[in-house]
DNA sequence: GATCGCATGTAAGTGGTTACATGATTTA
DNA sequence: TAAATCATGTAACCACTTACATGCGATC
């Protein structure tokens, strides 16, 4: 019960919207998925050696001038039922884990400086990735046609947009509790 | 390079405040750091004897009157130097996958219900979650003494009720938009 | 009589990461 | 001449999940 092998998904997903290489599919999830999924070519080009075993994609070979040749895929009738199999699935909670949170738990016993940098750092990795998905959203409703996928598409960057913006607010107001945070600790080494 | 190996820093850490059994540290992990923080016990009991023989912690069997023995572990110098070693470690950032997401990002595919409802079900775990972190908000806050775990856990709390806030109020813009999903949706079928 | 809580574990499988390997062309 | 981009893959490892296994006592 509960197999996910959600990189088959994913791929199927971006076959479903155009023909692609493994290479493609690294791209794609890379530059407009980043700030949600993550695929290593380690596990893009053996699931799509395995889905054309399934039927699920045909491939051929396309030679290119200057360049490598290239192994495009093609999604199957086959492909597209499976896919739409698995949208229908209510999505099963994800277990997170974040690191920061489980080193401030246990923040108490060092520095309070080091906790504090801890944040500071997470802040301006925040801050950076807010750039890049308020950029992801201007180009989104800068595409005034009628088609879905756009529309599915900003509300995947709002959310993204709205995660991020709340936490940037989380980390400044965590900071400003480091003056409190200090004054416990040197009471504490007293 | 980058070995993670979380699970024992995560018990290290329990460790570091109290003596406490596999049992045990599950339970508080399941209670107090499940909105950010996941073990089972087949990785947790495990990891205890393979810490005994690293040097990292000490047990001791416990009987009890009604109830299985206990095996109780310590945390050594060697055990806490480690931990004080991880948590000055800038936390590596989080590949997050989330898989409500991904599907969202091909929802086109399918009827726009599918993935509404998607979303309401999504929305209702939030709304959980959020209830069960203002109980513990609450709690956190009426501690009145001034050691510091209590402060270091408010930041951890009012991380989870960050997120958890604006993940509701996405959740609702996103409903919002299924208005003009469906009505692109009618046109694409005509 | 069944399930829940306490308590500890093993076995099997897989999802996913990191490092390694190759090689041509273009750009700095 | 070094690095980056295009392009495809394998090998090894391990972190983690799920299912299985056991057994007592208390509660429903």
């Amino acid at each position: 019960m509960a197999k996910k092998n959600r990189t088959k998904y994913s791929i199927l997903g971006l076959l479903s919207l155009a023909p692609l290489s493994g290479y493609d599919v690294r791209q794609i999830i890379e530059e407009q998925l980043s700030y949600f999924w993550a695929e290593s070519y380690s596990q893009i080009y053996p699931t799509l050696k395995r889905m054309v075993e399934e039927g699920l994609a045909t491939v051929s070979v396309e030679e290119q001038e200057g360049k490598p040749d290239r192994k495009v895929y093609t999604i199957t009738p086959d492909g597209l039922a499976e896919l739409h199999e698995w949208l229908l699935e209510t999505p099963l909670p994800e277990s997170r884990r974040i690191e920061l949170l489980l080193k401030l738990t246990f923040g108490g016993q060092v520095e309070s400086s080091v906790m504090e940098a801890h944040i500071r750092h997470e802040q301006a990795q925040i801050k950076s990735m807010l750039a890049e998905l308020e950029a992801l959203e201007t180009a989104l409703l800068a595409d005034d046609s009628d088609a879905l996928g756009p529309l599915y598409q900003l509300i995947n960057v709002r959310y993204g947009l709205a995660v991020t913006r709340s936490s940037v607010g989380w980390a400044e107001q965590s900071l400003e509790m480091f003056e409190e945070i200090r004054r416990r600790e040197e009471q504490r080494n007293d």
